[in-house]
DNA sequence: CAACAGTGTTGCGCTTGATGCAACGAGATG
DNA sequence: CATCTCGTTGCATCAAGCGCAACACTGTTG
């Protein structure tokens, strides 16, 4: 309704069959926000005619892709969706590699852990162990955050060559609070120092109220494969209680990479 | 190549549209076993002309529900998937509900702890806690399991009515181990049981080496809507370890069901 | 209570677009 | 270098998915 309409993405190089990017256009429309949603809220979205919509809607019910509620007859994704995403899961042995490492982080800090890795400009959680603690336990299986304003994304970022940067980020990058850094200029000098540290720090760029601190993790390769994060509501991730935290938090990451056959080498000044 | 073919599934009632149906028969070619595989083996199980099926797989890996390994050209389900499946958890509010209680059994038992969900004839995993102890963390997200030979599956068919069984149990139950229960009588023996005592046992009926007990959790409709389940390794699942574990396993559950409104009444004899 | 404004679903011809064929290029293998 | 086998692609065909419009249904409204 209020959105503006997704204009039928069009696809880069070769024509993808229709009827399969309009069925993937339609789960895309599902988010955090907006859970469940109508056959013509869809349609308005996705510009696609309201009876395909409904017809597509019910072809993916049929697989168990969406569910359909017995009682408003909105859709919603399906479980059929969380056993596939289970043999993603279980076909990156990386998850298996940090669980040690990652709980006795968790242990140590009694804070949110996420494991994201890079695909396309965001970056996605692949493991996580939720903060014990009552308030606050973000982290979630699956969750898709941007690139510019979190902790995770920055250091992605700053592991990247200038050109790869200049291919993901927009000229415009987006305000999410009044922290987000906005100004590619200092977004570029922010990554340095990231380079430099090896660890990023995020206060309230993407969410009020929340912090974050990541790190990566490389592999044999020596590339940046995927990061690691600790996160909890900003009051209790002050200065001093990150300083604490990150020795912890670099022990972590290069215990994994030497997991993941990474060498450290000193020529990369 | 030595699997059947999948006959391209007759759906029920109405048509789906082929070309959907056609995609999601392809992602579920995939197996935990299977991570990986050809076009021209996709296209011998599912019966779909091999320039379909490489045709489908590109309209895939394009929305990023596959992706295509660089060297060997063959492919995989993609990360876009958990994406998604991220969004259905979310949605599930009993994954919150249950946090604080399982994670004080996973402390407790230091074993693998599962919630479960029935979808159809499988119960899938929505949420677990792996063990911390080095030998097994088996239980993933995302994990579809079999009814019949699982405490979780057990628990499951105790509470169906005799219809709903008959309606999802096979003729012939399938054995997965010397101690799968094959015959519908002796099954329906156990259900009885498992019923009465409100917690099922399952010692390597699924798999070799692997024990798991189980318990319903309730809301407030009385229905049983999940499972909580305790799993290890068969030589720390001894009788002695188990029936430490009931009364812990049991007021989880409990507790949970409490938590979801369920009210226990004695009218039910 | 009838008219209405929503919803999601469904026959029905039309034509678009997905299909099967066969040829192709790329690796691997002998 | 010939010979597999793999995945991809141009092309003509025609079935399959499409938009239209009518439908059934629910809840609201004058």
């Amino acid at each position: 309704m209020e959105e503006p309409l997704l204009p039928e993405r069009d696809q880069n190089s070769g024509a993808s069959i229709r009827t399969i990017h309009r069925a993937c256009s339609i789960l895309r429309c599902f988010t955090e926000d907006r859970p469940e949603l109508g056959v013509t809220t869809i349609s308005q979205k996705t510009g696609i005619h309201k009876s395909s919509t409904s017809r597509i809607l019910s072809s993916l019910q049929k697989e168990g892709f969406v569910e359909q509620d017995e009682q408003s007859s909105k859709y919603r994704l399906g479980l059929g969706l969380v056993s596939l995403a289970g043999l993603v899961l279980e076909r990156l042995e990386l998850r298996d590699v940090v669980q040690p490492s990652i709980r006795e982080l968790a242990r140590i800090t009694q804070e949110t852990i996420n494991i994201s890795v890079l695909k396309e400009d965001e970056c996605i959680n692949i493991e996580n162990i939720n903060s014990p603690q009552p308030i606050q336990h973000m982290g979630l299986l699956g969750r898709r955050n941007p690139l510019h304003c979190t902790s995770t994304g920055k250091v992605f970022l700053a592991f990247m060559t200038q050109e790869e940067r200049d291919a993901l980020l927009p000229e415009q990058l987006k305000p999410y609070t009044k922290h987000t850094i906005t100004d590619r200029a200092q977004l570029e000098e922010e990554l340095k120092s990231v380079k430099e540290r090896d660890y990023a720090i995020a206060h309230e760029e993407f969410k009020e109220g929340l912090s974050a601190i990541a790190a990566p993790l490389r592999d044999h390769s020596q590339q940046v494969i995927a990061t690691v994060s600790i996160s909890g509501p900003t009051y209790r991730m002050g200065k001093g209680q990150i300083d604490a935290y990150i020795p912890h938090l670099l022990k972590t990451s290069t215990d994994i990479s030497t997991k993941l056959g990474y060498l450290k080498s000193e020529a990369s000044p």
